[in-house]
DNA sequence: GCAATTATTGAACGCATATTCAATAATTGT
DNA sequence: ACAATTATTGAATATGCGTTCAATAATTGC
């Protein structure tokens, strides 16, 4: 009974979100929007709200995929052990391979949004809290399994993971030097036995 | 034999990196700083060259406090492990402290600006290998001591501590939960003895 | 084929931005 | 007192931003 779109709607959001991830919330404009997605502003904003609420869909698609990358590491046949070790390998590996700076949009989004965006921020700490749960999980296992060092909080170093995956994004922004990050990692995966 | 300035440029300059440390570059309009600093446009432009010299200026400033705080930690006279202790409680501390998004003005900009900003990318980048050279000195030191765990290296473990600091301050911008920083402090601090 | 409905277009809007510059003011050496 | 020099002012400029909306196009039910 009326004319249908000639969009598909999840194609135009992958676009925004490749956007957004690759120059942020303010560095990317509408004009960069229409470019990038082919609808004139109109059907942008028909489409979606408006910049923000566009931006606001893009984080959930973002987080979307990375959980995937994240359950695919932790969930693999091997050891707790190998699985921690092989999200870790994928994470420093996602830095490396950035050529442009492509590193986590949450993260981008949590250091450049304004302090009273207090919904945004919320619900990236709840992403990431998931991600440290499972991570939590997993170390649980390692212990069970007896490959975590005795001594060794699978909840406080859940966090401390987290705080290296946040900081090593932030030292792979200044040096690309594919040792230094590899040698945190490997320095932080002395929380493993050595048998 | 000419007009003598009316304003004093340090404090102009303060009053900018306040600025800057709290919106950051982009936030940061012209307007805002002609209003905190009292000067007119075109003042401010014969004073520093344009927006971005007086952000790089401000950064430099940024710096040289940043870096007597850091020295102050470090070379007071108390054991290495002490010093090192004492940093991180600062750090915790001011992360704990900042009600309004101001963590590390620093961190903050290597996220904010686009990639191609090399300049300003390898200066900072170069700040904080001053202090992550700090660190390891005073690591050193501990290891002279017999406090520093047998097996951790200075040079790594140096980067494994700015990388937590960094990772850290994102922590910090998702939740103000007290106990989550100091538990993962706490986790780090653990590469020393306990006699 | 026509009426109804919705999608698309892209120019236009109001506002904010960084920067400039001619006019004005203040100081100093002579 | 005056000339020379420099500082300050703040309106003007050009550009870019997010958003809106009237006009136009496309589709479907009847």
């Amino acid at each position: 009974m009326a004319r249908p779109h000639t969009y598909n709607r999840q194609h135009v959001l992958e676009a925004a979100m490749q956007l957004f991830w690759y120059k942020g919330y303010e560095g990317t404009s509408v004009k960069d929007l229409v470019d990038a997605t082919g609808l004139q502003p109109g059907s942008l904003y028909s489409a979606f709200e408006n910049k923000r609420q566009l931006f606001c869909e893009s984080l959930e698609l973002y987080f979307e995929l990375l959980y995937a990358e994240v359950k695919g590491a932790l969930e693999a046949e091997t050891s707790a052990e190998k699985r921690i070790r092989t999200l870790f390998d994928k994470v420093v590996m996602g830095y490396l391979m950035s050529t442009e700076n492509k590193s986590c949009l949450l993260v981008n989004t949590l250091l450049e949004i304004p302090f009273d965006e207090k919904e945004i921020r919320s619900r990236i700490s709840s992403m990431f809290n998931k991600i440290e749960k499972e991570i939590c999980n997993v170390l649980g296992e390692a212990r069970i399994q007896g490959s975590l060092k005795p001594g060794i909080s699978p909840e406080i170093m859940s966090k401390t993971l987290m705080s290296n995956i946040f900081g090593m994004e932030v030292y792979s922004h200044m040096s690309q030097d594919e040792n230094e990050l590899k040698q945190i990692m490997n320095n932080l995966m002395c929380i493993f036995e050595i048998n």
